[in-house]
DNA sequence: TTGTACGCGTTATCAC
DNA sequence: GTGATAACGCGTACAA
């Protein structure tokens, strides 16, 4: 207790056993060229000594860290977390650990953890950028000090980077497919805040399978919301006062929807009969509703994520960054409960 | 494009300015007995060249990484997902960086990871046990190691490390009370896994609660779930089938109440009328549900996951590691719905 | 005020 | 087969 053991060098080894530390460092990396004995002799004081390599030291030499970093938005948050999850178990099978930050949608907070990281030396990043990212400066800056970089799901306009994300138009084509396949012709969007680009890619997907279906677009059947509950509230409201009140409603989220489901039922309007719901999804657990909506749009966070991280690893296994930079797309997919 | 940009070096700026690296050192770290115009000129050039010191160099030679390891069962889980996150914050307001691992209830790949963490040289660790750990020897390596280390939500019995953990019985005692309160006296417990340390701890507060309220302890009242879907079904079921079958249910976990209520009411069973039910939470969203139950036990896993950082930085922090080992037991406490 | 010299732990290179 | 040496980038006693 308390006795301070210093851990073990190879010099201290050597010293032991009156060899060079070269000669130490080579045996205990299995060098061909050390006798057999001398090995043998060099691993069992290692092993007295509880030797254990400074990482710290090779990682200096090599410079290699054996180290991804992960920026994502939010941890706490089910998306997010079944990322996080895989891409942990990606990484742990190529042997790297995982330095991880929330940018909480930040968009200084997220520079300073790309920093913080490159400090680090990460061998590679991982990134779902906030909401508020303009500025991509950081992408020259990592390429510069050429550390690579895949974004997933979140991801930049700029065409020369890898990324992976989730066309959010084949679900939404879906959906309205099956809406108006039992025969809604009005069919409202709640979208979420304008300036976001997932809204965008929604309000634009909306619209092109509106037209696929050959449903007119109406205006003011594409509400926004902030995302509060008390947004989302104010959202159905300016859907349910409309004279010809939309018979479905496509929601940017699945916690829109808790929130509007849970509004309308208090409004007396029964679901599935009066009104008919699809959400993107990011959240599992409507199996176990009573009265669940329509369906989700999956995004399959821990598939994308998986991509993104495989992309990673075969970009930090090559030495030449002459690699082209990869785009994946997957598609969304309308799962009907 | 493509150019390799080797990171500037102390040594290089100082071959630049003629003159010495520890000069140079000195200036950036704003050493007082460096001139002001040596210092300004170390500094731009260092703008210039886009210097970034190597904190890998720093690392193996400060001996500190400014890094903490954080291992736990699952990231996708909700509880541990803000765990993770409020641990994170913490760690970003040391202006630490964290290092993770999953260990998936799997012991092998806890202590691997483990290790991983001690050659990286972390600073601390953070770990919620696995289910099935038994062998704590890597107490003892990490003590040798010099590594702090605060054990959390699932912790060991062992007395002298630091551990943060919830008290689960008090949110029994509360929610037995409250069920006795509204007239119930057949109050049963759908346990987890016999073996679980969580499990024997629930069952304990449960014997005692009633005791507390006078209750008889039935033990045909108390049955197991393997957390499986099926296996709650057929906890469930068997309490069901008892002549006199309970009117109230402590279930381990809010998922396993999920299945049971949605398998009572296919069975025709209202709640909180024929059966009322309480659990253990990890699971926030019953807001949103049409027909909740009655409460859920809160073990807050972001106060928690604060505190244990909050004593792993004290103990990172402190040179002397003559520190008395800390235990924090919060409260569960039952939320009514 | 600045430079010199050394050490952190490891490994590659060259020499014997 | 093995040893000496240098080098990775930085910080810092010590010397000047």
């Amino acid at each position: 207790m308390g006795m301070k053991k210093k851990p073990a060098t190879i010099k201290e080894i050597a010293r032991r056993l009156k060899i060079s530390p070269s000669t130490v460092s080579r045996a205990l990396n299995d060098h061909p060229s050390i006798g057999l004995v001398t090995t043998m002799r060099v691993k069992k004081m290692a092993e007295e000594l509880n030797y254990e390599p400074n990482q710290t030291a090779i990682f200096f030499k090599q410079r290699r860290t054996f180290t991804i970093g992960v920026i994502l938005p939010s941890l706490s948050e089910p998306f997010f977390s079944s990322a996080i999850s895989e891409i942990e178990k990606v990484a742990s099978e190529h042997d790297y650990t995982v330095l991880m930050g929330q940018s909480h949608d930040d968009a200084e907070r997220e520079l300073k953890i790309l920093q913080t990281f490159k400090k680090h030396r990460v061998d590679g990043i991982l990134i779902s950028l906030g909401k508020n990212t303009e500025d991509l400066g950081f992408v020259e800056m990592l390429n510069d000090a050429e550390i690579p970089i895949v974004f997933f799901d979140c991801v930049p306009r700029i065409d020369d980077v890898n990324k992976v994300y989730s066309d959010l138009s084949t679900g939404m084509r879906e959906a309205i497919q099956s809406f108006a396949s039992i025969g809604h012709k009005n069919i409202a969007l709640i979208n979420g805040p304008e300036n976001l680009l997932a809204s965008q890619e929604r309000a634009a997907a909306y619209r092109k399978a509106l037209n696929s279906e050959n449903l007119e677009y109406n205006e003011r059947y594409e509400v926004h919301t902030d995302l509060t509950e008390q947004g989302n509230i104010e959202a159905i409201d300016k859907l349910l006062a409309l004279s010809e009140r939309p018979s479905a409603i496509v929601s940017f989220n699945d916690f829109v929807t808790l929130d509007v489901i849970k509004y309308v039922r208090q409004k007396g309007l029964v679901q599935k009969k009066d009104v008919f719901f699809i959400s993107y999804a990011n959240y599992p657990l409507w199996k176990y509703m009573e009265n669940p909506p329509m369906g989700s749009i999956e995004q399959y966070p821990d598939q994308q994520a998986r991509k993104a991280a495989e992309i990673l690893f075969k970009h930090i296994g090559a030495d030449d960054d002459e690699q082209q930079p990869e785009t994946v797309v997957f598609e969304s997919k309308l799962v009907l409960k």
